[in-house]
DNA sequence: AATCGTTCCTGATAGC
DNA sequence: TGCTATCAGGAACGAT
């Protein structure tokens, strides 16, 4: 599942797009279009962004955005297994490459998602887009003091389902969450007024911590995830607890501990984290 | 108003 | 062995 660290190798690997111009644009998917949140044909996607110059590729949280001279955006999500693929030489369309942009210097860029979950939406430069606002562990602005802030909008929350709200603070997904917890010492079931402010100090540093030795790793693979070149990256074999129920723990040999937070499985010490 | 549950989709795995 | 049933997962959206 590609979370920020991957989205963020993606991105960088990306740059050698920029001022690259748009020739062409097919699919075989329409229903993960979208125009300012409204659904788009193929044929309208392509025309609205055929002949568009690439300005820059930027991220915020896990969205991919495509800045393109016309002022457009063009807004990429990969949710769990959509991946982004720059084939310079002429490639065979395999069953689950459902987007293709033309370009007139890099070849192709592909979109291939095996569950189709994943969104490409054209946003112009007056829609303001909620997940667009929320502020990024990498922006200068997330200080522990901010992180406080955020935790006292959510005083009875779990501090696991804060982490993975992508209002509060975007780009934290099911992996990350779990490995930035066992790093701070904190259990995922404790709610967010239970913290103290050494426990946020702690758990902010964690935040950039784990997400940047991810950044350097590139990313973890642990099923579909790969970079623009279809890579794995490495983090998976650092894990310390993210799929890892039933193993002892690294650090105090107590067995990991699975259970349910939000919808979504998480993973825990009992020991090392309280 | 805020929170909960369901939906989307397909491959992997469990169960018979 | 081969079939069917169940599950995972991020975010949107509907329901309470």
């Amino acid at each position: 599942m590609p979370e920020l660290p991957e989205v963020q190798t993606i991105v960088t690997d990306l740059q050698v797009l920029a001022g690259d111009i748009i020739t062409g644009f097919s699919s075989a998917w329409q229903k993960s279009l979208k125009q300012n949140n409204s659904p788009i044909s193929a044929k309208r996607f392509a025309r609205e962004i055929t002949g568009a110059r690439i300005k820059s590729i930027t991220r915020r949280g896990k969205f991919i955005i495509i800045s393109l001279s016309s002022g457009k955006r063009i807004l990429i999500h990969l949710r769990m297994t959509g991946q982004l693929l720059i084939k310079n030489a002429p490639t065979e369309r395999s069953k689950h490459m459902h987007h293709v942009f033309s370009l007139k210097k890099n070849g192709t860029l592909i979109f291939a998602d095996v569950r189709k979950f994943g969104t490409l939406s054209l946003i112009s430069d007056s829609f303001s887009h909620p997940y667009l606002a929320t502020i990024d562990p990498f922006d200068k602005t997330f200080s522990a003091a901010r992180l406080h802030e955020i935790l006292k909008k959510k005083p009875k929350a779990t501090i696991k389902a804060i982490l993975m709200d992508q209002l509060l603070i975007a780009g934290i997904g099911n992996i990350y969450a779990s490995e930035i917890l066992f790093a701070a010492k904190i259990n995922p079931l404790r709610t967010a007024a239970s913290l103290s402010s050494e426990e946020i100090k702690m758990l902010h540093q964690s935040i950039q911590k784990i997400l940047t030795k991810a950044i350097r790793m590139r990313g973890t693979s642990v099923s579909d995830y790969r970079d623009s070149s279809g890579s794995k990256g490495r983090f998976q074999t650092v894990l310390n607890v993210y799929k890892r129920d039933g193993f002892s723990c690294k650090k105090c040999a107590t067995m990991i501990a699975s259970v349910r937070i939000a919808q979504r499985s998480t993973f825990y010490c009992p020991t090392c984290q309280k």
